[in-house]
RNA sequence: GGGCGCUUAGCUCAGCUGGCUAGAGCACCUCGCUUACAACGAGGGGGCCGGGGGUUCGAGUCCCUCAGCGCCCACCA
């Protein structure tokens, strides 16, 4: 107590580490295996990158899947937030990639074992960076149970699912046209190619018919595949063309044979209305060659140089065997044309290096009996997605859903659980082999590939709760209740993850999907490290430097930028909660200010009260409340209010509504009328139980946005003992406490102070003078005695009437006095009449409208008509003309 | 090329199924260090709710259209 009484100021630095480590001590974060889904509560964190650190979109989904844990957990649940990590194929095998160059070495010089040794290292490094962040926010995760994606069990995991999928022949392998990124020498995934716009060359290139009889004119941005084309096409209905069909061209520089084929790809108003045929290297052609059966030649190998398939042009790089192939056909006279071409380009989200689109030999995935049941979970509510708008993006992306490469040529990652023995693993003749052991016998050699790290996590919500094997913590926990995320994942790892529970796990992974805001940079754009846009969370926690995003903003000065108070992290928490939405956002660091002042309130409200009750020696004993005066029901009955709406705003997943009407309480109900209500009442027993039960309950409620400072001030509260309040059974909301007419008699005194505080504002009189005045209102004695109170009146029989205030249920007459200044009073009168006047108006023009009164349901006109009473007595009681 | 969304006070955003004398936080102005909080409190100013048209007794809220911005999906050489 006595440091309450020291301290006017919340230091969440100060505090917070130390709240951290009771929580951790007391292992509320891990449950007991025990129960059945259904009784329990269990979000499965999206697995943070094992290389990476917390940025803005973690911190977010934290806040939002902490509150879920916290509000369940107090509620009674076993609530487990299962944490871990991803081992990030591509990222991480970068990461350590550049180390090794850093050292003057590589990958392929230290050789496979010694690399994987090297990533684990970095991993023991590195790996535990993010999770000492989750916990820095207060994420109540289970710390005790922290799962890798490359763990031994959920390894086995992994390749138990792709033997089945394999045996029930929905792996296969397959020749496919895949993104080929050269940078890190392996197939991505679409998912993981982002375009971007560049401007090349658009090339016109004559291929001379066979006959001599003329030539057709192709345009291509990529002279250098014409190597490897195997067909021109026109479009079936392009007249200038018909008769060319089925004919043949001279390749040039090549001198093949090409047959000139009809295909409704082509489009007669791009180009030339010619399209050379490349099935090796453009996605397109691709699909054409297939359906034409023509052969898929290739020039370009898997390091972005021209192969030995390119004749004299191996070795070179794409680029200059396209200056070579261009200067040539000059010389030969076959370039018709060159034109700077603006368009856009696949380009690999990982290493950055322009997209190869290459033929090879690959792992598929066939989707397609996968998807179905996982679009019906959707479409009949047994996985709900919120908003409800995304559920359509989820349902036509599966409609479409075409074969899923999972092959990746990386070395960190799942090894794929396959052996080949004699020319098998080129495609050739020979055995293959898919088991969880390598097979009996000599000669087999393992499939060199690692899958797609999504593969993995798609298992994640099962394989960490110990599936395969049947675990208490699986029946605990699985399904488990929500899944929070961004958009940008709902296809690339939400939809699998219902697939692969579905098939595998025998259930939905999850019932609710939240998709949550993306929080962008302070002027709109993303928040992204190689941009500058980026804000550490951790810098806004413990203070640090803000970035020059903020400048220009309006918000701060623009050359100065400065640094982040230590805002502390349940600031940060509200505020992320409170500027989320279903758009995506711009980083605001007002409403983490408006956290931090909500933290410091809080802390303030708690340290009035309980200083109070202790100056009067009262022990409120369980604190049940004992509602003496209207003002206690009245704040019983919106502390109920508070709670019950708190309840459904979470359940509707709807937490800036949720904070923010947090905020509401403690400030506009709580700190600004029912502390200053009472603030002249001796604090008795009855008055002491019902303000430790409003703290009380009020840190209930908060907690889970909020828990530091709320657990800080839990500890303060005269039952304390050491329970933690994190541990807590929060009470439901009693519906027994509301109280119509408390509110309705509190929400007149408020109404009442309110306006008499603005007129004593306009009639200058000194905020701290009590002036005399004389009541005609029906306003209960209790009431009146708060409004003379809070507006600072004396009652008075006689005197003249220097103004009149209306108040709910009457008018306030104030008395004349030195202290009422009459010609602001008459600015004021005359103001306010004017205000009136144009208000009348307006209602007497709808109530004079027919239609409005014949149509309009009844209440509304009622409304209307007792509106303009009311206003016209009021202009009747200024006496103005 | 399709699809989705946004445009409300100086800034960041609320406004659900149409009834609003349009709200919040921050910023701004005035007053106040009244023993919970001056990183605070009280009061105040500030908005033809992007433009145009329509439906309706009534539109910030519904429909059409134009303009600007953003995101997602898609194979235009």
């Amino acid at each position: 107590m006595s440091d309450l009484q020291a301290r006017t100021r919340y230091e969440p630095t100060e505090a917070e580490p130390r709240i951290t480590e009771r929580w951790l001590a007391a292992g509320l974060h891990h449950p007991e295996p025990e129960g059945t889904a259904a009784d329990n509560y269990a979000i499965a964190i999206p697995p943070p990158n094992v290389t990476g650190a917390l940025h803005m979109g973690h911190a977010l989904n934290g806040a939002i899947q902490d509150t879920l844990i916290r509000w369940h957990r107090m509620r009674g649940k076993r609530a487990k937030w299962i944490l871990g990590t991803d081992h990030a194929g591509i990222a991480t095998q970068t990461q350590v990639e550049k180390l090794l160059k850093s050292e003057g070495t590589s990958r392929e010089e230290v050789g496979r074992d010694e690399f994987t040794r090297r990533v684990w290292e970095w991993r023991e490094q590195y790996g535990g960076t993010i999770v000492g962040q989750l916990r820095r926010l207060g994420a109540s995760c289970d710390y005790d149970e922290e799962r890798f994606t490359l763990d031994a069990a959920y390894h086995d995991a992994v390749l138990k699912v792709f033997v089945e999928l394999f045996e029930q022949g929905l792996i296969y392998r397959d020749n496919y046209m895949v993104n080929w990124d050269p940078g890190s020498r392996s197939a991505i995934s679409d998912l993981e190619v982002e375009d971007r716009e560049v401007t090349d060359t658009l090339y016109e290139i004559a291929y001379p018919l066979s006959d001599g009889d003329g030539e057709v004119v192709v345009a291509t941005v990529r002279p250098e595949t014409l190597l490897a084309d195997t067909a021109v096409a026109v479009n079936p209905d392009d007249e200038r063309f018909a008769h060319l069909v089925g004919r043949t061209v001279v390749l040039p520089i090549v001198g093949r044979e090409l047959t000139i084929i009809a295909d409704e790809y082509v489009k007669t108003d791009f180009g030339t209305g010619c399209l050379k045929i490349t099935p090796g290297h453009d996605p397109n052609d691709f699909e054409i060659g297939r359906k034409h059966g023509l052969d898929e030649l290739s020039v370009i190998g898997e390091d972005g140089r021209m192969s030995a398939d390119a004749g004299e042009y191996a070795g070179l790089s794409a680029l200059e065997a396209r200056e070579r192939i261009v200067a040539t056909l000059q010389e030969q006279g076959l370039l018709r044309g060159s034109e700077p071409y603006v368009h856009t380009v696949p380009f690999s989200h990982r290493s950055g290096e322009r997209i190869e689109p290459l033929v090879s030999l690959q792992w598929f995935m066939r989707m397609d009996e996968l998807a179905a049941p996982a679009i019906d979970v959707v479409r009949d509510g047994r996985v709900r997605i919120h908003p409800p708008t995304q559920s359509r993006r989820y349902v036509d992306w599966l409609e479409n859903i075409r074969p899923w490469c999972v092959s990746r040529q990386l070395w960190w990652g799942h090894q794929i659980p396959v052996w080949y023995r004699g020319d098998a693993a080129s495609g050739g003749e020979g055995e293959t082999y898919v088991g969880m052991e390598p097979p009996p016998g000599e000669g087999w050699t393992r499939d060199p590939d690692v899958l797609d790290t999504w593969f993995s996590s798609a298992l994640w919500p099962f394989a960490t709760l110990g599936w395969p094997q049947d675990t208490p913590e699986l029946r605990a926990f699985y399904p488990t209740d929500v899944l929070s995320t961004a958009r940008d994942i709902l296809f690339l790892w939400v939809a699998r993850m219902v697939m692969m529970g579905l098939r595998f796990a025998g259930d939905v992974p999850f019932t609710d999907v939240y998709v949550h805001s993306v929080i962008q940079a302070p002027d709109g754009r993303r928040m992204s490290k190689s941009l500058g846009t980026g804000i550490d969370p951790l810098d806004v926690i413990s203070g640090g430097p803000r970035p020059p995003v903020f400048a220009g903003t309006g918000a701060h000065p623009p050359h100065d930028p400065g640094e982040f108070p230590a805002y502390g992290a349940d600031a940060l928490r509200f505020g992320l909660l409170a500027m989320s939405s279903t758009q995506d956002v711009r980083f605001s660091e007002d409403r983490v200010q408006q956290g931090q002042q909500l933290a410091n309130k809080l802390f303030n409200a708690s340290r009035f009260v309980l200083l109070r009750v202790a100056n009067a020696g009262i022990d409120p004993g369980d604190g049940a409340p004992v509602p003496d005066r209207v003002e206690d029901r009245w704040i019983l009955s919106r502390l109920t209010a508070f709670q019950e709406e708190t309840a459904s705003l979470l359940d509707e997943f709807d937490f800036a509504k949720a904070a923010l009407g947090l905020y509401d309480f403690v400030y506009g109900e709580l700190c600004d009328w029912y502390l200053e209500l009472i603030k002249s009442r001796e604090v008795d027993a009855a008055l002491g139980a019902t303000l430790v039960h409003v703290i009380r309950e009020t840190l209930v409620t908060a907690h889970p946005f909020i828990p530091f400072v709320t657990e800080e001030l839990w500890s303060h509260l005269p039952a304390a003992d050491d329970t933690l309040l994190a541990g807590t059974q929060a009470t439901p909301a009693d519906p027994s406490l509301r109280d119509p007419a408390a509110e309705e008699a509190i929400a007149a005194v408020i109404t009442s102070v309110q306006e008499l505080r603005g007129w004593r504002d306009a009639a200058g009189v000194k905020p701290g003078a009590s002036i005399p005045a004389r009541l005609r209102s029906d306003m209960g004695e209790e009431a009146l005695a708060l409004v003379a109170r809070l507006a600072r009146l004396e009652w008075a029989d006689d005197g003249e009437v220097a103004g009149t205030v209306t108040v709910p249920g009457g008018t306030i007459e104030i008395l004349a006095s030195e202290l009422v200044d009459p010609a602001e009073l008459a600015r004021k009168r005359d103001a306010r009449a004017g205000d009136l006047r144009k208000e009348i108006a307006r209602a007497e023009g709808k109530l004079g409208n027919e239609g409005f009164v014949a149509k309009a349901p009844e209440a509304v006109v009622a409304a209307e008509r007792e509106k303009l009473e009311r206003l016209q007595a009021e202009l009747a009681e200024l006496g103005t003309e």
